[in-house]
DNA sequence: ACGCTATTTAGCAAAATAGCTATATTGTTA
DNA sequence: TAACAATATAGCTATTTTGCTAAATAGCGT
């Protein structure tokens, strides 16, 4: 019940979001995820921190870097937990219409 | 890529959650709203206003009262959309296996 | 141990959020 | 039209969030 509010909380934010989407092409340290943006270091760090507590990225040190890695058996259970308690039944209607994405 | 961001936002309040929650049962007046919460009416009405802006509610007027519903297929639709943007392969995987609601 | 790089933590200011009460709006009924 | 009921909007305060810069921590190479 806490962890369902921190991934909507993490997820409310673009920037957050678009870390996710950078995450996609595999593991990134936190410099390089900074790279993709305009904002300040510690700013990105932080973001990071929040995503991690919510359980939608992992972390690990490598040497002088920490990489971060998005967790998608996460981020799918949390929000197909979510989906299955409130709209189960347009759950199963697009599973069965093939759908094209946005 | 405006109302992804609404919908998120609307989704991190917990509150916001709750209601949604309760409109599973059906259609129901502000006022029968409120009544499920101890904080005031103004707010839970703020809280409706950003539901239905987020088009996860849609409101209709009735006589005196404005009646809300649930919209569960543009919730589907919109954290579907962001899923399958995401993390497409873990969607895949959670049809193929059946799981248990929490 | 020192210097260098990568990252986080601390502390602060600006903006957004959620709550409240009071007031305005909309519709109904007498 | 006046009184009433249901709901929304306005205006306010307290809290949270997000950004920044400066300082602290962790690991590596010399």
């Amino acid at each position: 019940m806490k962890s369902i509010s921190n991934a909507f909380r993490a997820l409310a934010d673009p920037t957050r979001r678009q870390i996710l989407q950078e995450l996609k092409r595999g593991e990134l340290s936190a410099g390089e995820i900074t790279a993709c943006f305009t904002i300040s270091g510690p700013s990105i760090s932080r973001h990071l921190s929040i995503l991690k507590n919510a359980d939608l990225i992992s972390e690990r040190r490598e040497g002088n870097r920490i990489l971060y890695r998005l967790e998608p058996e996460q981020i799918a259970h949390i929000l197909g937990d979510f989906l299955s308690v409130v709209c189960p039944t347009q759950i199963a209607r697009r599973r069965r219409s093939k759908r094209k994405k946005a």
